[in-house]
DNA sequence: CTTGGGTCCTGTGCGC
DNA sequence: TGCGCACAGGACCCAA
């Protein structure tokens, strides 16, 4: 589900009910995700305040006063939902906070001091939690590898175009390699490239200096657009207040099989093919 | 080293 | 109405 713009978007929606906050209670309901929770996360999230929240990749990080920070990926159905402390609702049900039952999957639930109520959803349990020291997190197994932010300085033509040379690989699969640029997902893939007229078979290689150079800030567009659309809803995305992204909305590639290019001038239909297993939607007539 | 495929897991929607 | 299958936003791991 979520790539840079969804984790973006719950990054800026847990903000600021968490930051300068103290974790109160951790309940962690059951052993793992993907893979294990970390030992004691319970003891060492609770009483911790929040120093700040990050965010690198597709990862949240969240700075604790302990020098340790707590990683979260949502995987591909992973959300966050904040719950305000309902007064109203405490007093008439005579609840601690009046925070509403807990859901099938919702694995993890961090109850802060002012009464808010963070809880993780993730009925596929692709996401995963970490606790790594704060100093050295980038140099953490997850985060080591993986390439610049796209929206950062360090991603530009010259670093894109020589990740590119002699790559034999479909650019389409070049650009959801975490490890050439960080955060891409097969949504904004697929978006970008449609709107750089180049086609998802091509060989990564095969690009020319130019045709780099315009891709990066349609890759930067495509995603600043989303992040300011609240991401984009297909089925379970939610930003933290339950409310739906609406990029979706903008998409001119995904999901449209059968419909017409809406690239200027273009009077091609989208088609899908599948790549590494996955669906990739471009138009052949106009993506070269 | 690179590259492609299988895998983890649950839910939904479709054709029959 | 019910069943089986395809498919879904990610990314690790391993074989070739």
């Amino acid at each position: 589900m979520p790539e840079l713009p969804e984790v973006e978007t719950v990054r800026r929606g847990l903000e600021p009910v968490l930051t300068g906050q103290i974790i109160e209670t951790a309940i962690i309901r059951r052993p793992n995700l993907r893979w294990p929770f970390p030992e004691r996360m319970a003891e060492r999230l609770q009483g911790q305040r929040v120093e700040l929240l990050r965010r690198r990749s597709k990862y949240i990080l969240v700075d604790l006063a302990s020098g340790e920070s707590l990683l979260v990926h949502l995987g591909m159905s992973g959300r966050i939902l904040i719950h305000a402390a309902d007064t109203k609702r405490t007093q008439t049900v005579h609840l601690l906070h009046g925070h509403p039952p807990l859901e099938k999957h919702d694995h993890v639930v961090l109850d802060l001091g002012s009464g808010t109520r963070i809880v993780y959803n993730d009925p596929r349990r692709f996401g995963g939690m970490e606790l790594l020291d704060t100093a050295t997190s980038e140099q953490h197994k997850l985060l080591r590898d993986i390439g610049p932010e796209p929206l950062g300085n360090a991603f530009h033509t010259d670093h894109l175009a020589s990740r590119f040379e002699g790559k034999k690989s479909p650019i389409k699969t070049a650009l959801l390699d975490q490890k050439i640029v960080a955060g891409l997902g097969n949504i904004y893939v697929c978006e970008a490239l449609n709107r750089a007229r180049i086609s998802p078979l091509r060989h990564a290689g095969t690009l020319c200096y130019e045709q780099v150079s315009a891709l990066v800030p349609i890759i930067c567009d495509v995603l600043s657009s989303a992040i300011e659309a609240g991401g984009s809803s297909l089925k379970d995305f939610r930003q933290t207040d339950g409310d739906l992204g609406y990029f979706q909305h903008s998409f001119r590639a995904y999901g449209r099989e059968g419909d017409r290019c809406l690239n200027a001038g273009c009077a091609g239909d989208i088609e899908r093919v599948v790549q590494a297993g996955r669906s990739t939607f471009y138009c052949p007539q106009c993506q070269r």
